[in-house]
DNA sequence: CGCTGTCCATACGCTACGGTATGGAAACGC
DNA sequence: GCGTTTCCATACCGTAGCGTATGGACAGCG
């Protein structure tokens, strides 16, 4: 009650090698990228960052004080990632959607894609974490969406455009992609050129 | 060693009020649905079905053994069902197409997505389990592919498509859906015919 | 030098869970 | 009727993990 724990801003601003609760976030991220959001235990985390529970307890109220900080970093990441990946100089429209689907459905490595897919399993028991995921969701379409309106679209098909490719880039990126050819690049210029087209 | 539990089959068939493996893997099954394959516990699913712990390492050697019953019951569903699906007499390939899609992307119930995410997302960290996602995978995009191949496109180009079907499909029922017009009766028309036309 | 605030270690109680050991009730074979 | 088999309950141990209480090291400040 007197005593002021959890700080969610540094109230003097000392520099110090202590951590802080960015860096447990970004701790977090690993475990939930390997573990799953359930797999992120306090104690296990600490370890990990080379210090014990007293400190985890210090900057957080709870495990789930730390759940939803994850999730707000998360969020913040994901919608400042399509954001700079759909803005496009007028005429350079075609290019950008193209370099976009490049990035999300080929480049983006394991522990993105892991970390989002343990969100995306947890938010459907949370309602938070729902809430989350929906706000990324209506960005990611809304981002793309007005890519193919710039292209000239009528509306209609720029929804469904951008849908299409959103399910496209989300369904390829959950899959193994072991065997077959999904990954052949004549397959993948097929369907990127089907969708943008 | 001497004792005989664990068993795989009825040894002498008796029909009985007791529960079986079955009945364990059914519960199991629902469990999953909700909770992920780690929130599947001994004795969370004992309760469930009423009994003890004392039941369930009768019919199952460890955690682990469920675990794997539980995939095998999955994978072998699963198979059933896309080969159920895409089943066509000569000439319906396109309808069955249509059906297929609309069955998968539509109509699926929740747990049953909500089963497959986790399976997937377990299946991240498990050489097991991700042995099944990749036999589930490759006979689903086969059975696409087959079709695709029925109604004259060249080899190549029923490859890709059959990807940019089962990516969409998988993608589409992985999100939440709130907002938008993703569900949108026009939208999902014109999708549908990008990738079937 | 003492005081206060910051950041973390240690110790504790509690619950949940995995796996084993053992007994016991009910059905079945003879 | 009696032993055997089947199926499950109970009791137990060990571990992991959450949250709390408390103290202590260390810095800044007067």
């Amino acid at each position: 009650m007197d005593k002021k724990p959890h700080r969610t801003a540094k109230p003097t601003a000392a520099p110090r090698e202590a951590l802080d609760r960015a860096a447990w976030i970004r701790g977090a991220l690993g475990i939930v990228a390997t573990d799953g959001i359930d797999g992120l235990r306090v104690e296990s985390l600490a370890k990990k960052l080379g210090v014990t529970k007293g400190s985890f307890y210090w900057h957080f109220r709870d495990r789930r004080d730390l759940i939803d900080a994850v999730l707000d970093d998360w969020r913040a990441g994901r919608i400042r990632d399509i954001r700079k990946q759909t803005a496009a100089e007028p005429g350079a429209e075609l290019a950008a959607m193209r370099h976009t689907i490049e990035v999300y459905a080929a480049a983006r490595n394991r522990k993105g894609i892991s970390i989002e897919a343990a969100i995306r399993l947890w938010a459907r028991q949370d309602a938070g974490g729902l809430a989350v995921v929906e706000e990324v969701d209506a960005e990611r379409l809304e981002c793309t969406r007005r890519l193919f309106l710039a292209l000239g679209l009528p509306p209609a098909e720029a929804a469904a455009r951008s849908a299409l490719l959103y399910a496209y880039v989300f369904g390829f990126s959950m899959m193994q992609c072991g065997r077959f050819d999904m990954d052949a690049e004549q397959t993948r210029r097929w369907i990127v050129e089907r969708i943008t087209q």
